[in-house]
DNA sequence: TAATCAAGTTGAACTTGTTCAACTTTTTTT
DNA sequence: AAAAAAAGTTGAACAAGTTCAACTTGATTA
């Protein structure tokens, strides 16, 4: 069935009944999206929460200065949104773009609403699996400060390859926050 | 009354009947901790979520060079735990000292159990803060790609004078992800 | 299949931040 | 009040990472 990618990254986090997972999958809807389209641009507001089912996304800000930096990457089986946008509907600083050819379920605000109110239990599902990413971000903030750019970097392909596979050396150091040309020296030195 | 400021920071997030809110937080009890002295130690299984009434605390890591690096800091009306230790009573990678004698309330597992059960709007607050967690800890970690360190000092003084003004330059520092010598040198160049 | 554009490489000069050691100042302990 | 310990400062040498520019290689697109 098309959504058991989507039931079975939830109950990773909780069990749920089969009828409850059948409701909480019905309030998502399938979007395809084509390599470079944008799921979201800076300065607009964050209508959905998603999750992917095939592709890869970049979700990156771009400072004032114009650098880009890569906040992550989403592909099959991630989930993907700007929080802050989405829940107090305001201007997002975040560009979500297909890096290829890629198909999300998609759910907006007003289901998600009633998703809660009808779902109870999906309070606590969203609780978990918020507590899981403040966790995988203080992990990434100490790593930042820890270790040297070369040491994150292998650090990144080693622990996504799936991922990195997919990325240009380019996304990858925007990610990391070096240049690519530093990138590429980091690469020559192995 | 004691709780009073537990009860206002969490209708920062939800809105909660004078009966939820008063049961809620008889499930918190007060703790005094002396200057110095750990909440928590790295190794050591999280028994608590913590928030504080009192004083000041550091929450921070020791890496395998032996470097301290400073996660956050805690001040009244703060929480404080290691979410990824107290969830999977795994050991923690944390430490949780107090920086003056100060006070917190604690909920132990058990009890945090009984009030998601007990109180189910307790877990769309849970949710709804974690969010707002996650959104605060994607925004350092941007800024710690696109500033540099002189930046996110005045960024961090600016934004935290209150919690700034309790600190050494070392802890500062520590927070930074900088060298305590190199701070003094940003310091001189104002 | 050319032409174009984006990604990756390299080097030189530069900036940011570290390390270590010596010293001064402030805070804590006795 | 003295002694000890911790925090902060400074300088010199160094390492990590950036910038810019020129070039090569690889992908897209017309």
């Amino acid at each position: 069935m098309i959504n058991d990618l989507l039931i079975q990254n939830i109950e990773k986090s909780i069990q749920l009944s089969k009828t409850e997972s059948e409701q909480l999958c019905s309030y998502f809807k399938q979007k395809v999206i084509q390599k470079k389209e944008f799921l979201l641009t800076q300065g607009s507001i964050c209508k959905f929460e998603g999750f992917v089912l095939e592709g890869c996304f970049r979700i990156f800000t771009i400072d004032n200065k114009g650098n880009e930096n890569t906040l992550y990457f989403a592909i099959k089986d991630w989930w993907l949104m700007d929080i802050d946008s989405f829940m107090n509907q305001k201007p997002s600083d975040l560009n979500i773009q297909a890096l290829e050819d890629s198909k999300v379920l998609l759910i907006n605000r007003k289901d998600k609403s009633i998703l809660y109110n009808s779902i109870p239990i999906a309070e606590k599902l969203f609780r978990i699996m918020s507590q899981k990413a403040i966790v995988a971000w203080q992990r990434r903030l100490i790593r930042n400060h820890c270790q040297t750019a070369k040491e994150r970097y292998h650090y990144f392909i080693d622990t996504y390859p799936r991922i990195a596979s997919k990325l240009t050396d380019k996304q990858i150091a925007s990610y990391l926050g070096i240049t690519h040309e530093f990138l590429s020296k980091i690469k020559k030195t192995l």
